[in-house]
DNA sequence: CGCCTATTTTTCTGATTGGTTAATTAACCG
DNA sequence: CGGTTAATTAACCAATCAGAAAAATAGGCG
């Protein structure tokens, strides 16, 4: 028996969508996608307050995209893609209907042969 | 010559996630999957008032994730996919991150023989 | 025209967000 | 111990968000 975890999925997307709807962020995670990094080494690149990375690297941690550890007075940042690959698995849920398009097109160009072979039977 | 729209790609990935982040807007779309509806239509299934339907699918709008129509007093909603199409591309980039498990999987098993292999040299 | 239905705009909440500065904690180094 | 570096917490601010209620608009329909 498999108990419902809908509710439980939809607010975990909540947190994720809600944390990679900022750049800074996803800039972050990019930067992680290269390799662990401390918090210093992640701000460096921006025009922002330590404090403010510091509140967006909470964000990711609390969202489950990031992990960190603890080494001496640094605290390593670790990027965690579970979630992202739900992300992509929500969007491929779509996928057909962009893909669509093609098989619109598809009949579109089938229509248009078909009408060019009634007015030219045999060509 | 191709110019850079890195910024504009950016913002527009802002309001795609930031739309995203909440489960009464991806229930939205989850119902516009199945084709075209009012917001009556799609408010229906919600214990909220209109007027936050409306704003959600302004939201949905604004993120160009949903277009309307126009019949008579209706504004019949519409999905277009290819926002999500560019959610599931960003997601993609990562993939080689959440695949890796398997490969830092082989890594450890290599290991363990390595040292096994330095503990008996010959075995 | 006046009514009914569909939808939006306005106005107002309380909560959250993204940022700042200043102060604090944690851990190393001499 | 005192100083330095790494990072967080606290306190604050302006802007945005999600919702409600009430009023306004838009477009048939009798």
């Amino acid at each position: 028996m498999t108990i419902t975890t809908a509710t439980l999925d939809e607010d975990r997307l909540d947190d994720t969508f809600a944390a990679l709807a900022n750049s800074t962020r996803r800039a972050i995670l990019a930067r992680l996608a290269q390799g662990e990094a401390t918090v210093n080494d992640l701000a460096a690149p921006f025009a922002l307050t330590l404090p403010a990375i510091s509140k967006h690297i909470k964000v990711l941690e609390h969202a489950g995209l990031v992990t960190r550890g603890r080494r001496a007075q640094f605290r390593p940042c670790t990027l965690d893609a579970t979630r992202l690959a739900e992300v992509s698995d929500w969007a491929e849920q779509y996928r057909h209907i962009w893909d669509d398009r093609f098989d619109r097109l598809d009949t579109y160009v089938r229509d248009l042969r078909q009408i060019h072979d009634q007015k030219e039977p045999h060509s």
